[in-house]
DNA sequence: CTGAATCCTTCAGGATACTG
DNA sequence: CAGTATCCTGAAGGATTCAG
């Protein structure tokens, strides 16, 4: 995944493509589901750490902090004891979200295919090694 | 597995976890890239190159074998000299390269958008570093 | 409850050189 | 032309701890 800038291939990268800057966004490990977990709605900080199965605290806390710098979520803090936070989606991200249950429907269809393509090539791979 | 009644626990813990794994299929800094360049038809190697600017020659293999071991691109070893390989996109990817517009639309109507969030967010935190 | 701070490990990805 | 092999860096992410 691809993170920040590497010196030399910055510029090459936005000449070639623009838009990587903006879909590596969402390219984490986790932004994906964290985008479609506060889609339902104003979420709270740990409404979000209990779906999102195997998020650390820290992990959670440093997406939710990009996305909102990124303009995708809004964080509504509310002067209580305890506090409570709500985080939920700007109308910006809300057309992100179309297009990520685009690709994660495409996932579901092809989530078996997929695992049995690499069955299938690892098998291959195993038995004819030399082949290509 | 909780039980509890929370809007988002069913739609994410059904929905993105399984969906994560092949989600990262993409999840790589060339695969988007090289799946849109791909879908031009059939495609040599160093056509890949040129157009995805940046990528060195062994990333480029690396996410050729790997997306072709997913089942998304489609080899093809032409027994000449000079070598001539191809690569192209098997349906499934078709299907995907969809939705991979879908996102990359999304992604250059608002890049100079997330570009402005950014500032102003970065702009406030410098300003006031204690809000929140 | 909602984080921030610190330490440590893993691994994608870059540079470079070699090959059929 | 189309790769492979090796070495190395830096960023992502996990575990744990501290705090308002």
């Amino acid at each position: 995944m691809s993170r920040s800038p590497t010196r030399v291939t910055d510029a090459l990268r936005d000449e070639a493509c623009p838009v990587t800057e903006v879909l590596d966004r969402v390219a984490g490990k986790w932004s994906i589901g964290i985008l479609i977990a506060a889609a339902h709605g104003p979420v709270r900080f740990t409404e979000l750490e209990r779906p999102i199965r195997g998020i650390s605290r820290r992990m959670l806390s440093l997406n939710l902090r990009r996305l909102e710098r990124d303009g995708l979520l809004v964080r509504t803090v509310h002067p209580t004891v305890p506090p409570k936070v709500e985080y939920s989606l700007t109308p910006m991200a809300r057309e992100l979200h179309a297009s990520l249950t685009g690709l994660v429907s495409w996932a579901e269809r092809h989530r078996s295919a997929v695992a049995e393509a690499r069955a299938a090539y690892d098998d291959a791979a195993k038995r004819d090694p030399g082949a290509g």
